[in-house]
DNA sequence: ATAATTTAATATGGATCACTATTTAATGGA
DNA sequence: TCCATTAAATAGTGATCCATATTAAATTAT
């Protein structure tokens, strides 16, 4: 970690990370399309051509905040999914309610923000819609490998349909970040949470 | 059911019920924000002005487009689900596997036009977006009556948290929408909902 | 035929969209 | 001090957004 060392030049005023946390928090609650760059440049507090010598475009900046806020909230989800002291029920229970309390920010949306972002999109943001796409097949991937482990150690039955079974919490992440979207507090998607977990078909060694 | 006996006047070009289904399609693939009142009138072959004299605007022709669909749908789900000669289980089981299987048109998108509709928006469309989840609470308190039912016919256990329970199968529709729209197959979405109905906490007279 | 009525088409308005060419300001180094 | 360097601010760009005032066309009634 070094110390900041002062280039030469004018200073900037906003930080980079700052400006994407900024960003990822705008683009979560109203949408790619639904945020425009007036609002993002008002949000942060600096003029259109700060906003694209710094992130490039409107579409850089989205993957850069998503891609920010993932490394820095998703890092902590799959530890506590991927820990190897806790059986795959346990994971993946806590993983879900992590996901139901959201940040540790009261103001930031509960839910997941790569999890119903992009859907219906107009034909010019076909490739943003990609993106979101492929995030969200990479999130049923992990799923899907934390079941395979599963399978592996004994938790889940050997003709366990991981996929199946990963596509299956992939749509309750979906589902409780759209009701997330509609007002829905935490206490009511970890009730939702707990039916989806009585659909586990391993054993349960809690 | 009248003869349309002819006004006099210059005769309409465009049927008005065949303009809200060439809406509601355009509606569903690419949402609201990112339809734009060229799109639609393009597909529909008219002008602009003809639009708004014919829908009166933008948002106004969502919500007609949204009820013409819903009445011509959501009427055979609603049989299916109120179905008084069938037990709750089996009732769900279909009307999910109807929204998995989507219209039978073959290039109608899957999945439900109103789950994952209008969730992240810009603030001017915030009328819309409260339109969405009204219409998606109702959805809900819909599923909730038929569990109700459920648990007065004996099928379900008489302590069943019927709310949180049609919020779970909203969820589940929810999440089918949402991988329908990243491309997912009626199949796939099919062995979503098997896994989902496991979570049923009542018998089962299949 | 002419009028009355209804709808369609032309042409465009003001606002906002994502984005940028140019100029000005603020720093460290020589 | 003066320059090189870096970034911010001004002031826009053409395109597209939703919507409409006005005119032209197509029909029935008289």
């Amino acid at each position: 970690m070094e110390k900041p060392v002062r280039k030469r030049g004018r200073p900037r005023l906003l930080d980079r990370e700052v400006g994407l946390d900024i960003a990822a928090r705008l683009f979560w609650e109203r949408g790619y399309e639904g945020t425009s760059t007036a609002d993002l440049t008002k949000a942060m507090g600096i003029n259109p051509p700060t906003l694209y010598s710094m992130f490039g475009s409107k579409e850089d900046l989205y993957r850069q905040a998503l891609d920010f806020s993932i490394a820095r909230e998703s890092t902590r989800r799959s530890q506590i999914l991927q820990s190897s002291h806790l059986p795959a029920y346990d994971a993946l229970r806590l993983y879900l309610y992590d996901i139901a309390d959201g940040d540790t920010q009261p103001d930031k949306p509960r839910g997941c923000m790569v999890s119903t972002a992009v859907l219906q999109h107009a034909e010019e943001n076909a490739s943003v819609a990609r993106m979101t796409a492929a995030l969200r097949e990479a999130s049923m991937q992990t799923l899907k490998a934390r079941f395979d482990r599963a399978v592996e150690e004994g938790e889940l039955p050997t003709q366990t349909d991981t996929d199946a079974l990963a596509r299956f919490y992939g749509a309750i992440i979906q589902g409780m970040s759209a009701q997330a979207c509609d007002g829905a507090c935490n206490t009511r998607l970890k009730r939702l949470i707990d039916i989806a977990l009585t659909a586990w078909p391993g054993e349960l060694r809690t």
